[in-house]
DNA sequence: CCATACGTTGACCAATCGGTCAAGAAATTT
DNA sequence: AAATTTCTTGACCGATTGGTCAACGTATGG
């Protein structure tokens, strides 16, 4: 996006130890929040001194907003391939499994992303209206269209998602919690079948 | 609960200063998290000095777990009033309702308890094993129990009240995503027609 | 009205924070 | 192998943090 700077040409130490440290920063920030977290962990994290950190980004914050944007491109993508010719049931459906999947491999990057909304959005609120709106805008009026044409029952479009969205997400989020109720019990196969009955119950016409 | 000191009579000043610490540290703890909150803004947020906040709680981390326990209570309460003797389905949709209430009438407490889950529960995690689990537990028994009638559709009860929690908090912990996304629609009761849509089709046997 | 406990605070402190800088170590180019 | 760019870091800095303390008010009961 605003890339004002040329940058010739990576390197290719800068592209490992760039690497190493959002990954690092993933690890800390999605554990600490933007606040918690703190240059010195991210630094023995990534295994680099401090100002070798602040070497390859600008600070603290750049380094936050570099991972804030690489994560909405990831979120979307899912909402993006909701394909309009496909079975609408089976669509959402397909939807609401990707979701889920990516709470399980990346629970970091929704750790991240629920913290920042939780503190009001205060660097990602650009990425929602201009990146995350208008492809909520355009899904809502798809799933308006295949519930005109009596192909899914009559459902807020919005609500769905934020549902979509609350129920998978929280088994990243509130792992803390899931696990301590679910004890030993496999949770994700639970997870999944529940949800498929859920969303297939609400919105089978 | 642990009250070592004998903490002989609250003093007028001391219920009502203690009373105005705790509500400005939840403004500011729900809004920045544990470690994002400083001392001097709660301070500044009550209206009183550093040193006195000091004065009635032990320190900063006091004053957080004094937050969580009042919270866990008036968290679990909800849980506690389905009536096991009630009809099955409406006592599940009485429940969301008033959840959602929650989210709309104390969405602080709501993203204080979610901060705290997302940081991995680290000051609350004996309450949800001792407080929590237990009431999960029964809860869980109770619904099995009207499945087992043919009260309510076969649903994973555990799971059921992640989706219960997830959804309803979500209006809450995600409000700065929601505001975007729904402009000058009403949320609140769309949420709750929603909601009531989807649980109602989940669990109608 | 005065003694004693309660309440309040400005000034201060050690620790930690994000960030700087100069100087040296490794690569890379010539 | 010399020159030049890239990479790395120990030492340091000002600002902020949670917390302390001595001194000063203020309520209250005898």
């Amino acid at each position: 996006m605003s890339d004002a700077t040329p940058a010739k040409k990576p390197t290719r130490i800068q592209l490992r130890n760039r690497t190493r440290i959002l990954d690092a920063a993933l690890e800390i920030f999605s554990q600490h929040g933007y606040r918690g977290a703190t240059l010195d962990q991210i630094a023995a994290a990534s295994g680099l001194s401090k100002p070798n950190i602040l070497y390859y980004f600008d600070g603290k914050e750049d380094i936050h907003v570099t991972l804030l944007n690489q994560l909405m491109d990831a979120w979307l993508a899912p909402l993006r391939e909701i394909d309009p010719d496909g079975a609408p049931l089976e669509e959402i459906l397909r939807y609401v499994h990707r979701k889920l999947e990516m709470s399980r491999e990346f629970p970091r990057e929704s750790r991240l992303f629920a913290n920042e909304i939780l503190q009001g959005a205060p660097r990602i609120a650009p990425h929602l209206e201009s990146g995350l709106k208008p492809l909520v805008d355009e899904t809502a009026t798809l799933i308006s269209g295949w519930i005109a044409e009596g192909k899914l029952a009559p459902v807020d479009p919005r609500h769905l998602l934020f549902s979509i969205w609350a129920t998978t997400q929280h088994y990243a989020d509130f792992d803390a919690q899931v696990r301590v109720l679910m004890e030993d019990r496999p949770v994700h196969e639970g997870a999944g079948q529940y949800l498929d009955t859920l969303y297939r119950r609400l919105l089978k016409p």
